[in-house]
DNA sequence: TGACAATGTTACCGATCGGTACGTAGCATT
DNA sequence: AATGCTACGTACCGATCGGTAACATTGTCA
């Protein structure tokens, strides 16, 4: 008997020995709930897309809104990589962070068919206040503004809560405008807004 | 014989005089478009609550696709008038006309309930482009946009199409961010960011 | 080898989706 | 009174929605 628990449950190993056909849901229903939508996306297409069938969907996952409450902290996950992945480039330089993943996000939201932020579009897609998607999307933003502030506060900024609504603004008014306007969209101008409102919050 | 014309059609007033039921189907869809999203709606809901039925839905109008595209049409109507409202209020002065629509909107924004823009959600709604809301949707957006040049310019920025970018963001921001936050939100904070950014746009 | 648990599959459920065929009530003109 | 036209309602269509019961297969232990 191996020295871990004498109880009746062996689903130790089952926690983080993911069944692959899970994660083949969880990945397929990550990319078509961003590409088309939640609601537009029916279970039966992300099985079938996934090489399963659904039972082994509701085996994972207790319903199709649980899964989409979980293809939110995926990208959730996936988010605060990008977003943070200035900190390494730029240690000690809040501004030089912030405006890294500013220029990375102005390219991606200048593409064409570009989808703004899984999040944000779950929000809009429920808005009744119970939808586990819902939940986790807010809880997400609420914790970005917090970031924001913080980051604002570093660069020296003299309403940093001001400064951080500004930020934020801009960003999910790119988000938005990145999936209606084509290429030459107002996410092209984002940089150069972000540096004027910084700069004036400055002095 | 009436002087009108000889031809075999006396639809000519059917044009105009508009049937009860369709009205009422036009302002119950509106209200429940925006308030819940256009894919949560079902016709049959519509039709319930119009006190009607779903023959005279498609009587008037050929889809509900279609009826989504009226929809945006009537809320696009409607938008410019609160847009331009101020127009009347403040004259020749074309940044009074518009930080009166933002704090407006700033207050919308920041009540509970606040649903955004119908058009910026029909279109994270709908992202392929080949559904009739969307179109409507993204040429309004279009000229939203060079509405806003036209308003930068005449306030005398340096660089009016960066500018009017700058605000649609914001005003896009605002949108979003109002159905995520509750009346604390970001939103609170637009009247501040623009006067910055309009002010940094100047010298 | 054999027991067991986990993951796989086939076939189906009631509910709801957008959309329609068909009959009828009201009202004008003839 | 009969006709033609418009507007509306009853009842229904096939398709798809999210979700599940029952059974087969597989891998991993003793």
């Amino acid at each position: 008997m191996p020295a871990k628990r004498s109880e009746s449950k062996p689903l130790e190993t089952a926690a983080d020995t993911k069944p692959k056909a899970a994660d083949r849901i969880r990945s397929t229903a990550r990319e078509l709930f961003y590409r088309e939508g939640i609601r537009a996306i029916g279970v039966e297409e992300i099985v079938s897309r996934a090489g399963v069938t659904k039972p082994s969907l509701y085996r994972s996952y207790a319903s199709k809104d649980e899964l989409a409450a979980e293809y939110l902290r995926d990208y959730e996950l996936a988010f605060w990589q990008v977003f943070e992945a200035g900190k390494e480039t730029y240690p000690d330089d809040a501004r030089a962070q912030l405006m890294a993943y500013l220029e990375g996000l102005a390219q991606r939201a200048t593409q064409i068919g570009y989808r703004g932020c899984g999040l944000t579009n779950a929000v809009v897609e429920y808005p009744g206040d119970d939808h586990p998607a819902r939940k986790v999307a807010e809880e997400h933003k609420r914790k970005f503004r917090e970031r924001l502030v913080q980051l604002s506060t570093a660069m020296g900024a003299k309403q940093p809560d001001t400064l951080a609504d500004g930020l934020l603004l801009l960003l999910e008014g790119t988000y938005a405008s990145g999936q209606m306007f084509g290429p030459k969209g107002p996410a092209s101008s984002l940089v150069k807004v972000a540096e004027q409102l910084i700069d004036a919050s400055m002095r």
